[in-house]
Parts: C-alpha cells; structure tokens; sequence
DNA sequence: CTAGGGTTAG
C-alpha cells in the first residue's frame, strides 16, 4: 500500500532478520529444523531474498530516482512554493514519520526556500505526535528566532503537548498566559485539549474550572470539549454521570457526535449492558447521530470480551453490511478472539490468506498475533511469524520489535535483545526501555543495563518507575524506594505513589506509608483514588482486614482522607471564635 | 489553496 515509503526500521528489520537467522541456525530448534532439512534451506533463502528485497527498497527511495522528464522547451523552471512543502510534510506527519518530515524542513531551508508557519507548525506537531516533545519545543524556538510570528493553532499544539503528553498541567497554564500577551487568544480549541488533559489524568474538578473559564470568556464548547468528561466518568464506571453529561448536551444543543456516544458505548460494554448498546444504535437516528466503524469495533469487542462470540460475529455483519469494511482494529479484535480460543492454526492460515479473503493484515495483525503467542510462552513461534511479516512485506514497527525483544528476553537470550536495540535505526520507547529493564532485572544484570543504556536516551515513563519501586521493595530496600520517589521529577505522580503504597504496606512499613501521606497532603497534593485502592488492596492481600488489623487501615484512611487536617481547620477556627 | 482538539485492540 504505502510501498513507496520505506519503513523508519528498515534497517533495524535487516539487522534482526540477520541475527534471528543465525540464532536459530545455533538453536536446538534449527537442528530439529534441519532434520528435514530442505525446509530449513529454503528458510535461510527466503531470508536472503528478503534482505535484498529490503535493501532494494531503501536504495529505491534514498538512492539516485530516474532521471526526471526533461521540461519542454521555453519552459520556465518552477519555482518551489512552500505549500508543496507542507502537503508533503503533511502526509509524512499523517503516516507517523516524523523523521522525514524534518528533513523536508531541512531541504527547503538548504534550497532557500523558507519555511512560513504553515510547515513549522506542521513539523512541530509531528513532533508532538510521535512523543517527541523537547525538539518540538526547540523547533517552536527555532521559528521564533527566524521572525516567524506563532499564532493561536501553534499555541495550542504546544500546549497540548505540555498538558495531554507530558502532564505539566502549570507549565501549559504560564503557557496560556503567554499566549494571551502574544496576543493570541486562546480558543476552543486550545480549551478542549486542555480539558483532555487533565481529564486524563484524572483531574475532572480541573477540567470543569478551566470549562467555567471558557464560559466566562463566553468561547462556546463542542462536542469535542464534552467528551474527555464523558470519558472521565466512563472510565470509572459512573454511567450514568456519563449520560447526564449526554443529556446536557443535547439540551443545550451541542449535539453529541459519534466519538462522544463512541466513549458511552465503550463503557456500556464494560458494565455488559449490552442491550442498552443496541438500544443506543437503534435510536442514533432520531439523536443526530451515525454509528462509525469505531462504535462497531467497540461493541464487537466487547461482546467478544464477555464471551459472546456468535453476537460478535452477528455484529460483524451488521457492520459489514452498513458498508464498513472491516479496519485494522477490527481484525486485531478477530485475531485476539481467535487466540483466545486457542485456535492458532486457523489463525495463521488466516494471516497467510488474508488477501486471498480480500482483508489485507498488515502490521498491526501481526503484532497481534505475535502479542498472543509471547505471552503463551510460544516466543519462538512468535520469533517465525516476525520473519513471515517481513518476508510478506508488511513492516514492522516499534510495537513489533517491541514484541520480538520480549520474545527473546523470554527465551533468555538478552544478548541478541540487546544487539537488536543498539542497532542501526531503531526506534525505541518506553515500552521497549520496560521489557528491557525487567528482564536485565530478572537476570540479576541491572548493572549491565544501566552500562549499556544509560547514554541512549531511551524513554522512561511511570510504567519504568514502577518496575524500579516494585525490585526495590521486593528486596525489602524500603528507605530506597520511597528516596528514589522523591528523587523523580514529578515526584508524587498517582500512579506511582500507589505502586509504593502497596509496597510499603506488602512489606508492613505503615510508619512509613503515614509520613508520605502527610507531606503529599502537607504540600496540598491530592491522594486520588488509585492511591486508596491500592492501599486497601495490600492490605487485604495481607489478611489485615480482621481484627485489630482493621484500625491500622482505619488509621491510614483518616491520615488519607484528611480528617485530622479537617478537624484542626474546625478547632482553630472554634478558638478564633472564643 | 494549505494547520491544531475528543473514541475503538494490543
């Protein structure tokens, strides 16, 4: 499909078809192979021809292109207009490929061509797009010092990134200020993705003030604005919140959309209320809206979740039958159905005849797939399915190295993991920084990895945290873990202060637990509500919750929720009275 | 002529 494009690991996939290759002609598993040996000859060809097929790619679209067609004669050479610029770079953006928007920007500075803001605001949003935020934020400095005047829409991206991407919920606020005396009003755009982020991070009272600000400044919210707060309530399960929120809308005529009944949908499916799904479709008509293949994706996933396969695939006609084809997700959805039923024969056969049925699975099928069969154990199964993706054509992308790496990990060769990271072109994240640390971790080479990885820049994220604390505390170096916590830069994140808390209250350390909680509270920090069901988790995980093990609880709780705080507030208040 | 926001699987 997107043939022309050359895949951002074009060069990691050569690398790891190489390696894979010689490990398994090492392996016990090759030497079973070579027991019918002209099925392991025709692999290591097939590999062979798929390092060539892949480099005659890359040299196709890097190398030296046919020769242009000469322009007729008396023609004058056109000049390049910057427009052409951004709709390439738009594309590039679009596709994920960050990189090769940078060098467009590169070639027309090289070219004398320079960039409006139109193309520095496309680069600095792929940026932000492909989680890339300190260079985004250094392009957007960078178009500043060449005079380029940002306005409201290259505002807003920035500050979506500091909100929605790096949480930095004070920084994104100063920002708005500057925005402000730049003369750029802040609009509902800019409103709405702030709403997004803090509604994400679980900061609805936040996101409710900043939609009283837009209120007052009379910018008028749309559907868009609503459903992160649609999304808040759902994700915990308060439906019928959700629905209010619904209702508001349409009463106030902000017709909810399909991404906003999309949202309510997906928490009808996690309750099961799944006739209330269809009751929903039924009436989408006289409620403005249409069902997309999102929402079908969504119910039959869910159906497939509670067991329900015949209504899963029922819906799948449906769907079918409305027109939609069947989408990347939508098949993901079918393969993780079909794993789960154990039924990897058919399923691979599926993946071999896709075109044949008329699906095309690409990338994200394979992943899927791979998915499936690492977690089983079967990772050299999934190690063989890498090598079919690649040789079909359809490339690999972070999440499938991602998957290749903790196949390997799996199969204790931290070696060749380790080899394939470090190679040419690879493109890593957070998540292959985590496979990466906990095996090395396991493996009892922690000091190998900080070695090997330290000046590589991978990304580290509150899942990497975690991972820390958790070693920490099962080696019972409780001091460490709460000193690493405080050492991090948003130290008191939820999620992470959760993690600790079960650690602590796992390995009995309530002394410990009470003096976070103060200075959390002491310093105006909210305890959120992972926090506490992580507590009351570790506890009854203890067998504390009988006995005199009870007041200990009740003890954190109050320390938790305040009370002593609240009381004091009360007695000071009584005494000014007096 | 052109740009930015909210949803689904792993």
């Amino acid at each position: 499909m997107n043939a022309w494009i050359p895949s951002p690991m074009a060069a990691a996939t050569r690398y790891a078809i190489k390696t894979l290759d010689l490990l398994f002609v090492d392996s016990d598993l090759t030497r079973r192979r070579n027991s019918r040996s002209h099925c392991a000859a025709a692999a290591t060809n097939t590999c062979e021809d798929l390092i060539c097929r892949l480099s005659s790619i890359a040299k196709r679209f890097h190398g030296p292109l046919s020769p242009p067609p000469p322009p007729p004669p008396g023609a004058k050479p056109r000049r390049r207009h910057p427009y052409h610029y951004h709709a390439l770079m738009k594309a590039f953006s679009r596709a994920g490929h960050s990189d090769e928007v940078l060098r467009l920007l590169r070639d027309m500075k090289e070219s004398g061509c320079k960039p409006n803001l139109l193309c520095y605001t496309t680069a600095i949003h792929s940026l932000v797009i492909s989680n890339r935020p300190s260079e985004a934020q250094s392009l957007f400095q960078e178009m500043l010092m060449n005079g380029v005047h940002p306005d409201t829409t290259s505002f807003s991206i920035l500050a979506k990134s500091l909100a929605f991407h790096l949480k930095h919920f004070d920084s994104a606020l100063t920002f708005l200020g500057c925005m402000v005396k730049n003369g750029s009003e802040p609009d509902v755009v800019t409103y709405s993705s702030l709403i997004a982020g803090f509604c994400r991070a679980g900061l609805v009272d936040d996101a409710l003030k900043m939609f009283n600000i837009m209120h007052e400044l009379k910018c008028t919210p749309n559907a868009h604005t609503f459903t992160p707060i649609i999304q808040f309530y759902c994700s915990r399960g308060e439906i019928r919140m959700a629905r209010r929120i619904l209702d508001y809308m349409h009463y106030y005529s902000i017709v909810p959309d399909a991404v906003a009944y999309n949202v309510f949908v997906q928490a009808l499916c996690q309750a099961r209320q799944f006739e209330q799904v269809e009751t929903l479709l039924r009436e989408s008509d006289e409620n403005g809206w249409m069902p997309d293949s999102v929402t079908y994706n969504t119910y039959i996933n869910g159906l497939c979740k509670a067991g329900r396969v015949d209504d899963a695939f029922d819906q799948l006609e449906v769907m079918l039958g409305k027109g939609f084809h069947p989408t990347a997700v939508t098949l993901s959805i079918l393969l993780n159905l079909l794993c789960s039923e154990s039924k990897v024969v058919q399923v691979k056969s599926l993946l071999e005849n896709s075109v044949l049925l008329g699906w095309f699975i690409g990338t994200d099928g394979y992943n899927t797939v791979m998915s499936r069969l690492c977690e089983s154990g079967q990772w050299v199964a999934a190690l063989k399915l890498f090598a079919d993706m690649v040789k079909k054509g359809v490339n690999p992308d972070t999440h499938t190295f991602n998957i290749v790496i903790n196949s390997l990990c799996k199969g204790g060769k931290l070696g060749v993991a380790k080899c394939m990271v470090r190679s040419q072109g690879f493109i890593a994240d957070s998540v292959t920084y985590n496979i990466l640390y906990c095996a090395f971790q396991t493996a009892g080479r922690i000091d190998e990895f900080h070695d090997l990885f330290s000046n590589m820049g991978l990304l580290q994220d509150s899942v990497t945290y975690n991972i820390v604390i958790d070693y920490l505390c099962r080696k019972g170096r409780y001091s460490e873990a709460i000193y690493f916590l405080r050492t991090l830069e948003d130290s008191f994140s939820p999620d992470v202060v959760a993690h600790l808390t079960f650690g602590l209250v796992k390995g009995g350390k309530l002394g410990e637990v009470l003096s976070l909680f103060r200075d959390m509270l002491d310093r105006g920090l909210v305890i959120d509500h992972c926090i506490f069901n992580s507590l009351i988790k570790a506890f009854c995980l203890k067998g504390s919750c009988g006995g005199m093990g009870i007041y200990k609880l009740y003890v954190v709780l109050d320390v938790m929720l305040g009370i002593r705080l609240i009381l004091r507030q009360l007695l000071c208040e009584k005494c000014n009275k007096h």
